[in-house]
DNA sequence: CACATTAGTGAACACTTGTACACATCAGAG
DNA sequence: CTCTGATGTGTACAAGTGTTCACTAATGTG
């Protein structure tokens, strides 16, 4: 009666993903969501729910596909905007910490799904790593750097820097969102992380180990 | 009635930060748990609980001190240990492994609490890493080891390897306790991403940052 | 020994939770 | 048009939740 009449399709799994989020970004933690507090912020009745998951730990699953977007779009802005190699690094970092700062919700809810209690999410959550790890590889291949690298230590270089990353993730979570003298502190010693990296890979004898 | 006399104290406080351990080791999350589930696990009433802690969260700070102890002492066990310099790295990643074996809930936790829902676990866990860190740049100066870093860099380098190797603790969790194979790739993986930040450190030219 | 304190118990409370059921409305296919 | 399936709503219920209360047994201190 009151407002039933169906909109765009989709739309009320659309609401429930972003409710999820909003929790999230309030600072719930994802595993302590419960279907009854997900569609109240949505403002939406229980039993709707199951029309578009099966579980909360579904949405969730669900949730990590949109993150996977989220991901790709920055990744894309990185690559178009990275100009000189020897900023590489530091733009590279100021793009990543862009994005985390206007998608909140979305990197917390990930970094909150690497120790998470769902092994489905989690295992989707480092995929999304691998790839972006390999992506990264196959950049840094392009542009000819590392060309003393092997594959395998090539691999290993991204993965690391991708962890690096990820783990700065959590310290830009944990300050307050409007904190710019912090976030440039954190966007700093990222940086500052990945030069030791990668001197560390430029110098490094894949005969050594 | 059934069974009230009072054994040591604190032994209720102990059976509680136990069960909620055990909870959590069984893959459950901690912001997830229930103080009545915490009990029944516990083989307590309800009530009980509220004699030793003011809420869950409040549980989880003073498992994080706990936490501390169990690091301490691996932290200790590293120290002797590790007797040449060459092979310094690798062993040191091997007793972590083993450390994170042996109290596997223990690290799950601190896992999950790094993007947990309580500030002030986060905090803890958070402040118990810098400790880490900076004695290990105690240990290194102590060895007369990268004595061409400046403080300031000596600790960036120390802090990237402690989180290095909590990064590594989700991969650990993530796969089986008895999968040895895994485990040893895992150790091997981890072994060499220090080794990349150990020449990042010796290559690393202060003036460039 | 007496006594205040501490640490345990069970019953009760007002809510919240997940899930099931029956029903209403809409969109599109025949 | 009618029929069908998808998507929405309200009601209902049993089970689980956090917390309070009054009560009891053991402990250590004076």
């Amino acid at each position: 009666m009151t407002d039933k009449q169906r909109r765009k399709p989709g739309e009320t799994r659309d609401k429930l993903m972003a409710a999820a989020l909003a929790l999230v970004g309030k600072g719930r933690h994802f595993a302590s969501l419960g279907i009854r507090e997900v569609t109240r912020q949505a403002g939406v009745v229980p039993t709707s729910f199951y029309r578009h998951f099966r579980s909360v730990d579904d949405l969730g699953l669900q949730l990590v596909d949109e993150l996977g977007l989220v991901l790709r779009r920055m990744m894309r802005e990185a690559r178009a905007n990275v100009l000189q190699a020897d900023k590489l690094i530091e733009e590279s970092v100021g793009i990543f910490v862009a994005h985390a700062q206007a998608n909140r919700s979305f990197f917390r809810f990930m970094a909150q799904g690497l120790a998470g209690e769902s092994r489905a999410v989690q295992e989707e959550i480092r995929s999304e790593m691998r790839f972006f790890a390999s992506e990264l590889a196959n950049d840094l291949r392009r542009l000819r750097l590392m060309e003393h690298l092997s594959d395998a230590d090539l691999d290993l270089t991204c993965d690391l820097v991708v962890r690096t990353v990820a783990f700065s993730l959590t310290d830009l979570l944990s300050i307050s969102e409007d904190d710019d003298y912090q976030i440039a502190q954190v966007r700093k010693r990222t940086t500052r992380f990945l030069q030791l990296v990668f001197v560390g890979a430029a110098n490094w004898n894949s005969g050594s180990a």
